[in-house]
DNA sequence: ATCATATATCAAGATATATTAATATATGCT
DNA sequence: AGCATATATTAATATATCTTGATATATGAT
């Protein structure tokens, strides 16, 4: 049931909707980008990138200084269902904007 | 999305859940059987129930002093992919246990 | 070793949600 | 009408979650 709750508390929040949306959208993502796409300062994308990771949806892979975010795979049916569901959803999903000075 | 929000926000709550699968389990029940079954307050009850029936998953009958809350009927797919979801966690539900004084 | 960039974490304050106790409303019995 | 029961709502408090700003850690370039 922990493990429940931890799925739904990680969708319980508009900001990681539109991420864990922008992701299924873009595919991987570092930090960084995701930052600068959202115009939200790094420590509140970074927190929840972790939720999201440690909810099951997200996985990393970390490359030199940066941290790619990408959907784990395979997805279970249960957060299968929940991205669908919020593929469904009208979000405002901003533009890919790249924030990384250096590739 | 405040839809969704709310469908999730409802089933974001431990005793939502129990609530909700003990409603699932049993059929029609009436506000002072889950209060009395659940050993829980009043008002805690009646706001959960409040909850549960806005974000889609239950309706109320209301017949005499009594409010029969039971699952809403038909569910969409995706409410009802979420309560086969918690229907497979090991919830700790308890018995029956009538609380009405009358009938 | 130093510096810039990328990411994670922590502490403080702000906001949202849950619980309790008290009160309000409604029904049906006598 | 007066009373008991059933349910809903409200106000106060407690608890959890989110946001921001500051700081810590790590990598790679010079």
């Amino acid at each position: 049931m922990e493990n429940f709750l931890n799925t739904i508390g990680a969708i319980n929040d508009e900001t990681r909707l539109k991420i864990l949306r922008f992701i299924d959208t873009i595919g991987e993502v570092c930090v960084c980008d995701i930052e600068n796409s959202f115009g939200m300062i790094q420590s509140r994308i970074s927190r929840h990138l972790k939720i999201l990771k440690n909810a099951g949806f997200l996985k990393v892979d970390r490359r030199g200084r940066w941290a790619y975010y990408s959907i784990r795979m395979p997805l279970d049916r249960f957060r299968q269902s929940i991205l669908q569901e919020i593929s469904f959803l009208d979000l405002d999903i901003p533009k890919f904007n790249t924030g990384c000075k250096n590739e």
